[in-house]
DNA sequence: ATTATCTATAGATCTATAGATAATGC
DNA sequence: ATTATCTATAGATCTATAGATAATGC
């Protein structure tokens, strides 16, 4: 079983193409005749290393669901912070993780939303991710609330609101970009407005309100 | 020019098995064969009406681009209410209008954010309703900021906030039921959560920050 | 006469594989 | 000997159209 020298040459060639075609086209979309193409190699070698058109799609679809798992707890992992500065750190990280890759979004909303079966394997890979990280940020949530210093707020409807407002942010981008009145390179001015505001929202969601 | 009798018939019933397949699998993963058996019509009959597959799906596309920005003014364009009243049934109204037909997010995302020249379309489409909607729209918010009742908020920023999350809980229903623990039937169950937090998250958003 | 429908098929893909040949590692 | 690559093509679709036939409205 040694290595074999010119697989990982090859081989990632075919998958840095498919991930390419596949993120651009979907999996329906996309034409392993282009992947061959792109990746410079003959069509017959995609299925020499990965037998089917499928075979190559999972390898891509999966390496992204690990991704978004990943990029929540990498987010929204970090530890000992107070409350509101750990919020504004996990929306901010999350946001700019999504942002480096614009397209994962549509991608996963396009090719696992409508596939109950790829819904499971997603809900499988991040279960384990969400149950600790929700675990966490719950005790967090009700001890600042036990102190009187936020509305009490259950941990996983706030986690959803915070996906909701930053992954729609990067969805929508290429329809609101020219609606927001950007005209020219405001890709970024947009993206941190989005992501000012996003913060700014779930602050206000976990604000105590005050007695009259 | 008389009106064709015929017409109605096949040309319906090519149009709503056309609008459930590309529903259902995109422009790409559509099969006009599918259609056509669907609809109970001979294949060559979808040439005859529409011409090309491109022809059926854009007439499809646009009806559906239409009831996304129908939607949105049907909802925010009650008139006469006080403005947390106004949003509340803005908010409620727009999700359940969503909920009616929950396939419609995602086609428009994967059919439309990737395609530049559907986004230009879907702008078009959106602009005028948009624009009249706004500027109703920012100035109640003004007023109520004013008046001391609201913190001062920009419209469009908060008109996102409530698509973001009203969209994006149908969007990911498929993926988020189980994890939410409905074992069974929860998806009334599931949207009334989504939507009570919804409202509740806006409302928070407006809410102005008392002086300490 | 015009409009609607059917049968049959052209023409273009696209995925997948068979089988030959070259490169590589013992 | 095994692994990698290429050429060529099978076999399955899929969109679109040609051309004949039936139905419809003056």
């Amino acid at each position: 079983m040694a290595e074999h020298t010119h697989h990982t040459n090859t081989e990632q060639a075919i998958l840095e193409a498919a991930e390419r075609e596949f993120l651009a086209k979907g999996f329906e979309g996309a034409r392993t005749t282009s992947i061959a193409r792109a990746a410079g190699v003959t069509h017959a070698m995609l299925h020499y290393y990965f037998r089917t058109k499928e075979k190559i799609f999972e390898r891509i679809l999966d390496e992204k669901m690990r991704l978004i798992g990943e990029s929540v707890l990498t987010a929204f992992g970090q530890p000992g912070l107070p409350l509101p500065e750990r919020l504004r750190q996990g929306i901010e990280n999350h946001f700019d993780l999504l942002a480096a890759q614009a397209d994962l979004p549509r991608f996963v909303v396009t090719e696992v939303f409508s596939h109950p079966e790829r819904c499971e394997v997603m809900r499988r890979r991040i279960r384990r991710i969400l149950d600790r990280l929700l675990v966490d940020l719950q005790r967090e949530l009700d001890e600042a609330a036990a102190r009187g210093e936020a509305d009490p707020v259950d941990a996983l409807t706030l986690l959803l609101d915070i996906i909701s407002l930053n992954v729609f942010s990067i969805l929508a981008y290429p329809l609101l970009a020219p609606l927001v009145g950007d005209p020219e390179g405001g890709r970024d001015r947009f993206f941190a407005m989005r992501k000012a505001e996003n913060v700014a929202a779930i602050r206000k969601r976990i604000l105590k309100i005050p007695e009259r």
